[in-house]
DNA sequence: CGGCGAGCTTTACCTATGGTACAGTAAGCT
DNA sequence: AGCTTACTGTACCATAGGTAAAGCTCGCCG
């Protein structure tokens, strides 16, 4: 805080150990999950010992909340910028979302392998190896999620009443349902091309809902 | 074969280990997930020991696999009903798919805590803990419901032709994507409700593609 | 310049879990 | 009677997560 007002500088011979351990593990548990993915394994990889994991996390919960933690934090970082994006290049609600979906499919496509949300979804299915901060994080991110969207639909619904009545909260839990479901699906089927074709359809059905 | 044509009829002590086994084993996996099921807290379940169980299931990738056949056979045979209900229900082709979706929504909204179907998805996150024949198995199960549901929405476009074209891969896919994503949504939100009523969202969806 | 503390290492050890090997055994089938 | 099925029992191994505690070392602060 004192000496440098930029970072915490390395206390010691390492660059930043902790941030290592993160980035391995992330990359990690994305290739082939948490459970595979062994303490021994990370460390050698970052070239430090057992003991020296146990003293940056409490234990392998402790990893994996980190994890997330940091994973939420990007994620709400993308959205908001990718919306920023769409909204500058436009005034109308409803076009504004249609444009985020498309810069979100595009992202999505451009996209390796290892796509994120995969860290929540990976977690999701094994929270019963964690303890409860891991299920509360991840159930309030999802909610985020839907909060946004719910008041882009509601603004887009005042522009654009639709013909039928929608259930504004299943509208906007589509997006992360889509998301979650094509993890699964591109996985499965080792096809990353799914989720970004899946994200274009729920654009569609978006545009077919609010067509003036 | 000979004495009985019913059932093996128990060749031994117990009625049906492996079955038992097998039963138990889903319960739990889809309680707590796979790797959080211990093969000797099921053999202590069965009252068996974990030689009994080494005997059924050369290893615990044996018994994944075996649950995930079981799986598979009993969602063919669930959908294939449920589309025969639909059918015999309605002559329409368009009409009949929107009634067999309203159906599983039904069915879906009905199911208590544990929903099948993550089965598949719980050890898909999980893959590279189990061999090939695992993701194969999942992978094909997949593409079994792709299949279906294209060959659905062919039928529907010939009597339906649709104002702008539509992906049918994706549109099928969009089937498995909702339900795979629903069951992870439901399970992050502890909110059971979410997976039948993304169900009815994607009856909307169709309905709206292929209005008159 | 000396000491404190952050960031480790070293050593040692415990437990749970998956898994192997193999001998033995009781009940049924032919 | 003898083969097979469906186990039990015993013994043992490896890997992984985790704990405990002492020691070392570099940078910073006074």
């Amino acid at each position: 805080m004192s000496s440098s007002q930029f970072e915490p500088l390395s206390r010691r011979r390492s660059v930043d150990t902790r941030k290592r351990l993160l980035d391995l593990a992330e990359q990690q548990v994305l290739a082939k999950g948490f459970v595979a993915t062994s303490i021994e394994e990370l460390v050698a990889g970052v070239g430090i010992t057992k003991s020296g994991f146990f003293y940056h996390f409490k234990d392998k919960n402790d990893l994996a909340r980190a994890l997330l933690e940091r994973h939420i934090v990007r994620e709400r970082e993308l959205l908001d910028d990718l919306f920023r994006r769409a909204d500058e290049l436009n005034d109308d609600p409803l076009h504004g979302f249609l444009v985020a979906l498309r810069l979100f499919a595009e992202m999505m496509a451009a996209l390796p392998e290892a796509h994120p949300g995969c860290i929540a979804a990976t977690l999701c299915y094994q929270d019963q190896l964690f303890d409860r901060t891991i299920h509360e994080l991840n159930a309030q991110s999802v909610l985020s999620w839907r909060v946004r969207f719910r008041e882009r639909f509601a603004r887009i619904i005042a522009a654009y009443p639709p013909a039928e009545p929608v259930d504004l909260n299943a509208l906007a839990d589509m997006m992360s349902t889509l998301i979650e479901g094509g993890l699964v699906m591109g996985r499965a089927l080792r096809d990353p091309s799914i989720l970004p074709r899946q994200v274009l359809l729920f654009r569609d059905f978006v545009r077919q809902t609010f067509r003036p």
